[in-house]
DNA sequence: TATGAATGAGGCTTCATTCAT
DNA sequence: CATGAATGAAGCCTCATTCAT
């Protein structure tokens, strides 16, 4: 991504420690110590600590509402029900390769931090756009049933963040981290099932389901 | 409940701070002026920083496993369908009297640290038991599907905590913060639906539900 | 000396900790603690800890001086030569049976701590005044040999702390702690020695010898 | 000595308060505020305080034992009444030229502080080493009296470094404090009759006396 | 006489950052 | 670009002491 090495290492250091330690709990020598690189180059690359946090956020949420938005933009061609499926295994692939990235994000976004609600804030506006629009032209298609909107998104969003805030937990049930090889295909099972018995109208999730089985 | 009003409110306010900025975010002196306390007071009384934190989450499992636990012991006397639900009653109504502390024990919890690590995991072991000795009684005796028992654990816990990790999206879905009074009755309506039509075999929900009718 | 138990406690557990930390490396919960006393009550009965410093030294070399004085008394009807033998006998005796105060003390006294100077200053003046007397007038009556004064004292003196200052070195020489049995007749040997063939005149040592034979 | 300039002022400012307070007595904004430097580089240099101490009682025994240990390798070639003089001189020289570091390391270990206690003992061990092979050399070759070399080895000790532990009573006997030019030669005539008329055996004694005459 | 609570000062250390090189 | 030195602020904790009981 970036072309620095330097830049680049410090970011995946910074990532591994919020990520353990949490981003109050992490010092910048320790960022920079398993960097292998010295501290000013932080203040040098990010103009402070601070400033890394937020290209951490940044990156993660420009990269996560890519993934959600090109399949917004195919709302005219496709069905929402096929959308909302591609959409959210984008973002599920998305998330595994950033996993850590991932989890720290989610579990950050639950502490009320001023310096975090103010970067992530507009994100969380389009986020919910991107969501409302896919959902809402299944209502109006009569694809999905007709149910308050925030309660969907929410189910969604839990959905979507769960397997990496409780990573342990999946071990537990499916023997499968959700770093590894065979998570997704595994997950998608269950949330497909989910907006299929759910959310979806009886016809569509039939209609749908031949379609699976041919 | 400590007869003595400085610890109390040493450890009123750091529930607060730990909740809104996180352990780590959180310094002993923010807590000791929130408090209107001298900052030596928390040394004194819990041995330093960790102590405190111990003293929350301590204080916090108890008072949780207890609400199961008593339940639990009804197992030979109520049926397992009932316990459950009561069970659950007894955790939200402790939470929401607790909602800070339990939103910053659930969150901190996601944090790999060692130190709350360390103190918890066997709380969390015991917990785990409490609900199992339900389940399995419930399974045995046909009232409840057999559904592995991790995943009916997880999905319970996760119905527990969630309206306390993400407060702000209960008011969007049903003009309700957890803390406030009617939030209970609205939620076990939906706890409870899972349990009839997900987790409970067809005859024990239909028995239920004509119960509940008359 | 005191009738008061609690008080009597804190000196001896100051004492102990005093010589093994020293002085500022103590503090006066490890004293009440290892007393088993009550913090405040350290600032009761000595006004602090400075106090209770001033009490174990003042009342070192109370007793100290006296063991000198009352030997420097009988120089009128006893030859300087016994008298110092006989003091020098009386302060070992005396600092064996202190032997951990004695040590603290003289250690401390090679700190320029201005505390512990102003405290002291006057026993110094006193003990030097007490050695001159009797070294003089054994050089009066032709006993002693005419040294200066102040090379005799700090010899003494050298003599008279070394195996309480250095005691681990004791052992290796004489497998003998300075707290133990026969550690004082050992010793005195040696003293006696350095008296009879040092500070002495020739005549004054042969006569003694002859007396010791006898 | 080291090149740095902030680092070589906390070291000597360092050694003047440790000598005059004690270690425990010293606190490192004491040692910042005298070396003109900012506290945290106590920290950034020596790793804390005890790193500091540590490193002042290291450089003094690295310096101490080699100027005994350059003797030692002379042995083959030069007596060892020759060698132990040389090698005391060079030790007091060595000694009056950090004399405030010399006198605050031998008071210190007197304090059976273990921090301290694990820093030295390896060297006090090689130090052992050294004398005991000086002196046994001259054992065998009939130069020196066979005394307990564990007696010989405390003497000899105590007699280089009392004058640093003790220097405000060299004043008084000589006019000379440790640190002034002549105090070595004063010295070394009061340490050479010692060897001489203890230590040696009168042939060498006599020997040693002539070649000085002539 | 003895105690536990409470305090303000000061202890040492770590923090994020800046700056000259 | 990268570094090591240096800093002031803030971190947590312990200190000796006081006070009401």
């Amino acid at each position: 991504m970036s072309r620095n090495k330097t830049r680049s290492d410090i970011i995946e250091a910074a990532v591994e420690l919020f990520n353990t330690k949490g981003y109050a709990g992490t010092s910048v020598r320790d960022i920079s110590k398993k960097a292998n690189v010295n501290v000013a180059n932080i203040s040098y690359y990010f103009k402070g600590k601070q400033g890394l946090l937020e290209e951490c956020l940044t990156s993660f949420f420009e990269m996560y509402l890519t993934n959600l938005e090109k399949e917004v933009f195919l709302l005219e061609t496709t069905s929402p029900h096929e959308c909302l499926k591609r959409a959210i295994r984008n973002i599920l692939t998305f998330q595994r390769e950033n996993h850590l990235l991932t989890r720290f994000v989610w579990r950050e976004v639950t502490i009320d931090s001023q310096i975090v609600r103010e970067i992530i804030s507009s994100y969380l506006v389009k986020e919910r756009y991107f969501f409302k629009s896919i959902i809402e032209k299944g209502v109006q298609e009569g694809a999905f049933v007709n149910l308050p909107i925030s309660l969907v998104i929410i189910q969604l969003k839990s959905m979507l963040s769960m397997p990496f805030l409780n990573s342990q937990y999946l071990r537990e049930v499916w023997q499968v981290f959700p770093h590894e090889k065979y998570f997704i295909d595994k997950y998608m099972v269950l949330i497909e099932r989910w907006i299929d018995e759910t959310l979806s109208t009886p016809t569509t999730a039939i209609n749908m389901d031949k379609k699976g089985v041919i």
